[in-house]
DNA sequence: CCATTTTTTGACTTTACGTTCCAAAATATC
DNA sequence: GATATTTTGGAACGTAAAGTCAAAAAATGG
């Protein structure tokens, strides 16, 4: 004996939350605004998800596991490991100068929780740094075969290399934030690439 | 015929204010925790500074003369230019790991306001943006004189040199603030170096 | 067609925070 | 030493936001 259905769909529903939190971050987020965003009411909010804390936790393993996704399917493509390591890197170029508002974008929802909930909220923490890591595992694993595809030397470091162009990415989310234009981005891979080649 | 006198150090106050914002962010600051920093109470605090808000510009401000005077001061020393940078880079990166709490640190005032309150903030924004642009002005005149020295190619191209370096300092305060150990700056550093050396 | 179960709805409660205000205390000038 | 002026400390206010609840609505099973 069932009872009345749900008249949302619950993914989609985390979905415009995390991009309201993503845009505005934790703090700057109040439930109304989620409750707008994902056309839903207070209670089946709270039914559902708990409370706003949690949900923001949901949204960020939802976005963990999709960027986790794109990063492993670009870096794992088939064809040149370095190509695909670049292509990565591009790509995180244009995120980083795009949803421009109010001057700058909204960067990378990892990096922005990094900084606004580093001091106080060691539980987010947690769950950031390991995909953080993971995200650079991904490019160590895909230098490594670089180095076995011959595309770059034997004696490369491939776990300096993958923190190296790791730390660009990041620097690159928050110039974007700053209001970094697409002609400085594309100075900054290109810099960036070189080390690769040497 | 004047009043009764201050019992504390205007200047000395705001930078214990700023000590906080910068630890601990915007909204996660309440006006409590500032008033017990910097050891004053609220009347004096209101009366001194206007409101939290104006407080809070007044710290930024205040961070970005300091860091603007030591960017210089490093930068501008007498001796190799080129020299000058890289330890600007190493101070900077030292600054990443340091004043750890809850596994991360502080990072630097001027990025983690940027990544708080850029979509919502206007005002304050465009004060660290300028502040961020003069930072990678005084990186590109000390490699332009790097240049005229003969330590770097003269068709280096000092603009796109200065982005790059001023994006691994910004990448490397983030990752600083996800717990980053110092065997990784190393690593992002050296990187980063090979790039002046090429 | 009724009973039961679950969701929806929006108003209500509570709490926390920024800000204002005031009486008392303190000190420099006259 | 009296007076004017400012600081001090804390109480009080208004607001906004998070979270709760009970009644209405809707779908299924008998």
């Amino acid at each position: 004996m069932a009872g009345r259905p749900r008249e949302f769909d619950p993914e989609r529903a985390l979905e415009q939350a995390m991009e309201v939190f993503w845009a505005q971050g934790y703090e700057a987020t109040s439930v109304q605004d989620l409750l707008e965003a994902m056309g839903i009411n207070r209670g089946s909010m709270y039914d559902t998800f708990g409370d706003k804390h949690t949900l923001f936790v949901a949204a960020i393993e939802h976005y963990s596991k999709t960027i986790l996704q794109r990063v492993t399917d670009t870096l794992e493509a088939p064809g040149s490991p370095l190509g695909n390591v670049q292509e990565m890197l591009v790509g995180w170029g244009k995120m980083a100068i795009s949803h421009r508002t109010n001057g700058g974008c909204r960067g990378c929802f990892l990096s922005n929780t990094v900084v606004e909930l580093a001091p106080h909220d060691p539980a987010v923490i947690r769950t950031v740094r390991s995909t953080l890591d993971r995200i650079e595992d991904s490019l160590h694993e895909a230098l490594v075969r670089g180095v076995a595809a011959g595309e770059l030397s034997a004696s490369a470091n491939c776990r300096a290399l993958a923190r190296f162009l790791h730390n660009t990415v990041q620097g690159l989310v928050v110039l974007g934030k700053a209001g970094a234009r697409r002609a400085a981005v594309k100075d900054i891979l290109d810099l960036t690439f070189m080390v690769l080649k040497a």
